[in-house]
RNA sequence: GGGCGAAUGGCGGAACUGGUAGACGCGCACGACUCAAAAUCGUGUUUCGCAAGAAGUGAGAGUUCGAUUCUCUCUUCGCCCA
């Protein structure tokens, strides 16, 4: 008996599906098409199990489509624009494109080791100019339709990477990545009017049926529509201003009323100007991030004005108005109404500075004498201490009646508000898609012309220059368009954007004209099955929906509004952690179990004790290389292991001894593979040909059934099932064409599992030109089955039948079961519910 | 603080629309083979109990003939947002 040699027949097969193009495909009108999607890497260096994860679960999909005869589009790419290659090649002293095409030719060669079924004819790397040119025709595009602008803003500065900061890349108020501290400054920025999309963003959300509901509601969330108020406060004071307009989404709480707050970018900041302790105030303010967690957490404080706002609903009453840090020009019109009672926020600013702090809502449980004291109540209840508006119950009925009532005496005006800001692309970065801008001697913007795109990235720089080192490239950076001298835009295009559209890329990767070719997006789009970490949930997922609806706007050739079908988002790779007693993180690799509890550090010098099982990372030391799996193992181990036990959308243990049992469980496979080659050959009966074909199409409809629904971890336990059938029953005899006919069969709906093994033993028994095996529905009904006998619904036994059993009948059979009736006397029985062919409840 | 989700043996996890809880795997125990070990094969494995039996799906209630599944309250954990 011959072991089965993984490292042959892996490569055998890698070879054949390369040398054949099995997987290379074609845009064909007359056969229906699956386009499978994996969230493509970032070419960091080397594969990790997240990789091995997300690209088995896809290639299962992408090997079942294409055996149930579609046309599968199943492509693989490189995000290859971003940060680590800048940061790389200043620590090894190259340059960021080297770096970037090593890692991915080393992870190419990695992943085809996988055994994935990718047309790689198709790869893409969103780095090199024949891809990013289309990158910038889409921005002049967008440019065109004024979709896209410049503005001055706020950024998140983070002073160590001297680079600009998303809100979702600062993380308690630090770079994501470098840890510093980040401040505010103020830049002229590029953005995409996302926010133009608000509602069709949001509305979009409703008909994707095959996302998973926790990401639709992260996005709703992250859009925010929030329903309120515009209300017009009149002022008075020595400043020649009348009124300021706040947006409030309590305009019922107005009675509450006791300060205004404005931004300190407010235009009647242009007053304070010259004042010094408005300045330092300004100051002050800027320490504090531009994150709504920063502003929620961060102390609250402000600078009085000599103005008084008066309350639109209670004239009598004037109020302070103050510049408070915790007012965002950018949300509302920049100021707000103070009510701290009921806002946590006006609440602290409230006590600091001494305002009146009135209750105007009760809780439901509450009488009208409540009072808030330590904090605000910003709950529902009921109106109090609100004159005419006393009695409604808050906030739904209130809100609409307050709105209604400031609307008729023109004091104000229902608005609805988005949480989503527009989404600034510019980066202060080498390593990115240049900005297809230039700039006169004024800074007016012009945009290159579509006849000179590409604009190339300058090589040979010198990476070592503090900043942007793009602005250290004089010749590169003139360009004169029309007669004129401009400076090309230095700043790059956040890597965001490469990954908005690639998937349209991969339908026509080489088109030369265009990003892509109108017949093969047709075809192709949407995307079937993405499939990602549910890390990108919303911000890559949210830019890619965005892009097709920018795409699509204006532009009667485009009308994708939404690029993926079905979503799906799997869980990570955990590892258990290990420290030694200095508190050092060490690797799986450098320790050795004792008796299977205990571990020691390799060279036995001490003792590692052992921590919880957490997502695999560098700086926790606990990541297993899959290269080392997959030679130790092989890919098909690999892949066996990763789907099982865990469902896909879980996140999964990996362990030692995991991986062993899974490579055990292929030998052992191949260990049946060879009897039943053997049986092949003996006598030939057909007494037992119904069984081995009728357990064969349960097999195939429960595994189809879980190939659906994304049961992959059930799949494996089929896989066991089926196995110990099979080693048990093969031996009956059966006729030589059931036997070879079934299990080619089971060997079929193996391939996406253990493509290389399961391929291996269909050539030896020589299927060729297979199809995916369709169950018989027909044959799945079962000749006897199980009644439970209950009784006061407790379990008292189980009588054998065949289908279809009257009540009467199967009691009959009862009064003859001593065990059963020994239990309740037939006098007593006070019902009896039947449900057929399940059970029987005796209730006495 | 808000939203969403989860909780089942020693462990990972099954249980279709309420109908035999614990499939399958790991681990463990015993047995076979072996001088011995590894590998392999077989048997067993929710808990208590010799057994008959009883209890049992985070806790408590409710609906139901019947609840892991539905409803309410609570606890813990996870993720996202703040």
């Amino acid at each position: 008996m011959n072991r089965y040699n993984f490292k042959a027949i892996e490569s055998k097969w890698q070879n054949f599906w390369e040398k054949n193009k099995t997987f290379k495909v074609k845009t064909d009108l007359k056969k229906k098409k699956f386009y499978c999607l994996e969230m493509f890497p970032y070419p960091s260096g080397k594969i990790h199990m997240g990789h091995v994860r997300n690209y088995t679960i896809g290639d299962v999909l992408a090997r079942y489509k294409a055996l149930k005869g579609y046309n599968v589009l199943h492509p693989m790419g490189w995000d290859s624009f971003g940060m680590p290659a800048e940061n790389a090649a200043r620590q090894n002293n190259l340059d960021p494109k080297t770096w970037t095409e090593s890692n991915i030719k080393n992870m190419k060669a990695q992943l085809k080791k996988l055994g994935l079924s990718i047309d790689w004819d198709r790869e893409i790397s969103t780095c090199i100019p024949e891809y990013y040119r289309h990158q910038q025709e889409f921005f002049l595009e967008l440019y065109d339709k004024g979709l896209v602008y410049r503005k001055e803003q706020y950024v998140n500065w983070d002073p160590v990477d001297e680079t600009v900061l998303a809100n979702e890349q600062v993380i308690d108020g630090k770079g994501w990545r470098s840890g510093a501290v980040v401040e505010r400054k103020k830049l002229n920025q590029w953005f995409f009017n996302i926010s133009k999309f608000s509602q069709e963003l949001l509305d979009g959300l409703d008909n994707l049926d095959l996302w998973p509901k926790k990401v639709k509601t992260m996005q709703k969330n992250w859009i925010g529509k929030s329903f309120g108020c515009e209300i017009d406060f009149d002022v008075e004071g020595e400043l020649p201003v009348k009124n300021i307009k706040c947006f409030t989404t309590r305009p019922d709480t107005l009675f509450g009323f006791s300060f205004l707050a404005l931004s300190v970018d407010h235009e009647i900041s242009k007053f304070y100007q010259k004042n010094k302790d408005f300045i330092k105030f300004k100051q002050e303010c800027s320490k504090t991030g531009t994150t709504e967690e920063a502003i929620a957490v961060g102390e609250k404080i402000g600078f009085k004005t000599e103005l008084k706002a008066i309350n639109p609903l209670n004239p009598n009453q004037k109020v302070p108005v103050y510049f408070a840090n915790f007012v965002l020009m950018d949300y509302g019109f920049g100021a707000v109404f103070g009510c701290p009672a009921h806002d946590q926020r006006d609440f602290d600013f409230a006590k600091k500075y001494n305002l009146e702090i009135k209750t105007v809502v009760r809780p439901n449980d509450q009488n009208d004498n409540f009072k808030v004291e330590n904090e605000a109540y910003p709950g529902p209840g009921v109106l109090i201490n609100s004159d005419f508006l006393n009695g409604l119950s808050a906030p739904e009925k209130s809100v609409l009646e307050t709105i209604k009532i400031l609307e008729d005496k023109k004091l104000g005006k229902k608005q609805i508000n988005f949480r989503l800001k527009d989404w600034g692309v510019s980066r202060q970065r080498y390593w990115g898609c240049p900005i297809p801008i230039a700039y006169d001697e004024n800074d007016n913007a012009y945009p290159i012309p579509k006849s000179k795109l590409p604009v190339k990235l300058p090589e040979n720089i010198d990476i070592n220059f503090k900043g942007n080192p793009l602005n250290n490239q004089n010749d590169w950076r003139e360009i004169i368009i029309d007669g004129k001298k401009l400076l090309r835009e230095t700043d790059t295009l956040d890597t965001f954007v490469c990954s908005s559209w690639y998937y349209l890329r991969f339908c026509s990767p080489n088109e030369t004209g265009y990003g892509f070719k109108k017949e093969d997006i047709d075809y192709w789009m949407p995307v079937d099955q993405y499939i990602g970490g549910v890390e990108h949930a919303i911000l890559h997922l949210l830019y890619s929906r965005f892009f097709m609806h920018a795409l699509s706007y204006d532009n009667d050739k485009f009308n994708i509004l939404e690029p993926f079908d079905g979503l799906f988002t799997q869980g990570m790779v955990c590892h258990e952690t290990y420290k030694d007693p200095d508190n050092n993180w060490i690797s799986p690799e450098e320790i050795e179990s004792i008796d299977g509890k205990k571990y020691l550090k390799k060279d036995k010098s001490k003792l590692i004790s052992v921590g919880p099982s957490e997502s695999m990372s560098k700086s926790k030391k606990n990541t297993i290389d899959p290269e080392n799996i997959i030679s130790n193992y092989g890919a098909d181990s690999a892949r066996l292991f990763i789907l099982s036990d865990s469902p896909p959308e879980k996140d999964v243990q990996w362990s030692e001894e995991g991986i062993v049992s899974s490579f055990k469980f292929i030998q052992k496979l191949w260990r049946l593979n060879e009897k039943i080659l053997e049986e092949i050959n003996k006598n030939h009966s057909t007494d037992f040909d119904d069984q081995i074909t009728k357990y064969t199409n349960k097999y195939l409809k429960k595994v189809h059934d879980n190939l659906e629904s994304f049961s992959y971890n059930k799949i494996i336990a089929n896989l066991y099932e089926m196995y110990s059938f099979l080693n048990k029953e093969v031996e009956k005899v059966y006729s030589r064409n059931t036997l070879v006919n079934n299990y080619q069969k089971i060997l079929i709906v193996m391939t996406p599992i253990l493509p290389h093994f399961a391929n291996e033993c269909l050539s030896i028994i020589k299927a060729k030109n297979f199809k995916w095996p369709e169950y018989d529905i027909s044959m799945l009904k079962e000749e006897t089955i199980n009644i439970v006998i209950q009784i006061n619904g407790k379990k008292r036994g189980l009588i054998q039948s065949k289908p279809n059993i009257s009540e009467e009948k199967l009691f009959e059979i009862i009064k003859n079961d001593e065990k059963i009736m020994k239990y309740f006397d037939q006098k007593n029985i006070k019902k009896k519910i039947y449900i057929k062919d399940k059970i029987l409840n005796i209730i006495i």
